[in-house]
DNA sequence: ACGCATTGTCATTCG
DNA sequence: GTCGAATGACAATGC
């Protein structure tokens, strides 16, 4: 879609915003067209750059994590200035001598496409101090021009789409350093994702994850000097409409296809384009990066796999796979990290927290290096015969068979672990249940044996008394007590009494002896 | 720095 | 003999 016209721009995207309205959002505000809006904008930007300069103390603190852009006035951190400078250089081809028409969707030309640009335009009361660029494949009618800053910015905007974000945490701690810059690079990725692109993420996805972001930005401080002027020309977007902001960006259109301005790059050196680094430091930020690409490799691998079986693995988010890099290319570096991370270097120590899911991870990362057909959660979760009839159904080279099962047994032993140490918990605690109903049991035996013991001391006396009462009332022929040291008495079996010499009673007791 | 608890993994035994 | 479950031993990690 070209628009030869000049003014054509804005015309254009007001029409994709009178087309969502009519497709029932809602606008509050008075309809700003978009020229006004894109001079309010660049004049937020020179009143923004006109306050860094006046806060000398806050520019200070914040250019110790970034550089003064002298053109924008925005922060922007080393890293971020390079890469600004490399895209720059790349397009710098293509400036033109004169003013320019919008940059328009041509997806088949894969042209530049952007927003109304923020340069000098009479008509659009746009300020001026513009340097005129023009996209490759445009003719001399099919001109736009655009303030450089701006082209950076939406560089900056692109970018994401060409280097992909792994890990937005790990890229906070890695580049930036600002929460704030890290949730514009963040939303970058959201807001440009090219829908045409299968790398991308899906239009829906993306609309979710945006309503996040979009939410987060109405909140967020936009008289931030750190704030990329892509983040502000988002955050306008969403002051006007949260809700408007992904149609807008995506029915009008609003991308930026830089694949074709990037050369081939070797994937075994960097995917970010690092120079060598020169310090400690430096190296260690290398460090991060090369951990990135890695990560990159693998999520690279898994949108792959999930054109094969798109229910095993979740992706982790948006990423971009070099259009240079075939599937095999991938699946062979795949299987040659895979057989890395198995056999050769010992892994990193997880951070803090990671530990619980760091061989789940381990797994799942391998089982996706090699396209495993299977889920780990599958892989060990399955049948004896369920499993084997999957393996046998895909045809699995040797190195996807052993790790197959490796994944396997390895599932299965933790589980039976995880199962016999809770039936050895189980155990332990019926043993000490046991334990202790033993030892109720033994002192109420104790118990028992006291008592009785002290009952059988009463009755031993109650019998002493008794037997000395009876003698006490005994008499021989002469009236003489009997002695209970020379008489016993005997009770015999048929209820008599006898009283019986001790001798005699002694003598008897041995016969009846066995 | 040290001890303890938890968890994963390997080797081995058992059914 | 094979296979899966069970378990002891060990290492890594977190607290």
């Amino acid at each position: 879609m070209y628009c030869s016209e000049k003014g054509c721009e804005t015309s254009l995207i007001d029409t994709s915003w009178q087309q969502d309205i009519g497709l029932g959002v809602e606008w509050e505000e008075p309809r700003v067209p978009f020229c006004e809006w894109a001079g309010e904008m660049q004049r937020a930007r020179k009143q923004e750059q006109g306050r860094i300069r006046r806060e000398g103390e806050g520019q200070g603190v914040l250019l110790t994590f970034g550089n003064l852009d002298q053109e924008t006035g925005e922060i922007l951190p080393d890293c971020l200035l390079q890469t600004s400078q490399y895209y720059l250089d790349l397009l710098e081809v293509h400036v033109p001598e004169r003013p320019c028409a919008p940059l328009v969707d041509t997806r088949e030309n894969n042209n530049y496409l952007l927003p109304e640009p923020l340069g000098e335009s009479s008509e659009t009361g746009l300020v001026s101090g513009t340097e005129p660029l023009t996209p490759p494949h445009s003719d001399s009618t099919e001109i736009t021009q655009v303030h450089r800053d701006t082209l950076a910015d939406l560089i900056e905007l692109a970018r994401p789409l060409t280097q992909s974000l792994p890990d937005t945490a790990k890229f906070k701690q890695t580049f930036c350093g600002s929460e704030e810059l890290s949730h514009s690079f963040l939303d970058a990725n959201i807001h440009s994702s090219p829908l045409d692109n299968p790398n991308q993420m899906n239009s829906t996805a993306c609309e979710e994850t945006l309503s996040t972001h979009t939410q987060r930005d109405v909140c967020q401080d936009h008289t931030s000097t750190v704030t990329l002027a892509h983040t502000l020309y988002q955050d306008e977007f969403t002051q006007k409409d949260s809700s408007h902001t992904f149609s807008s960006l995506a029915d009008s259109t609003i991308l930026f296809h830089i694949e074709s301005a990037i050369e081939p790059v070797a994937l075994d050196t960097s995917l970010y384009g690092v120079d060598p680094p020169a310090s400690q430091s430096e190296a260690e930020e290398a460090g991060h990066i090369h951990s990135d690409h890695t990560e990159l490799f693998d999520l690279c691998l898994l949108s792959d796999s999930e054109e094969v079986e798109s229910s095993s693995f979740q992706s982790c988010g948006t990423k971009a796979v070099p259009t240079q890099l075939t599937q095999n290319t991938l699946h062979e570096e795949a299987f040659h990290l895979s057989s890395r991370a198995q056999t050769a270097s010992p892994p990193s120590p997880p951070a803090r927290g990671a530990h619980r899911n760091r061989s789940t991870c381990h797994d799942e990362q391998h089982a996706r290096a090699l396209c495993l057909p299977l889920s780990v959660d599958d892989i060990v979760g399955l049948s004896a015969d369920a499993f084997n009839e999957a393996v046998g159904d895909n045809e699995l080279s040797q190195a996807q068979l052993v790790l197959i099962r490796d994944i396997r047994r390895r599932g299965k032993n933790k589980m039976a672990a995880q199962s016999c140490r809770k039936r050895k918990l189980d155990k332990m605690v019926d043993l000490e249940a046991e334990v202790e109903a033993l030892r109720e049991k033994s002192e109420r035996g104790m118990r028992e044996r006291e008592s009785n013991v002290r009952a059988l001391r009463e009755t031993k006396q109650k019998l002493r008394k008794l037997y000395y009462k009876v003698f006490s009332q005994l008499r021989d022929k002469t009236g003489k007590l009997y002695s209970p040291r020379e008489y016993t008495l005997q009770h015999s079996s048929n209820g008599h009494v006898y009283l019986l010499p001790r001798t005699a009673h002694m003598t008897r007791q041995a016969a009846t002896r066995p």
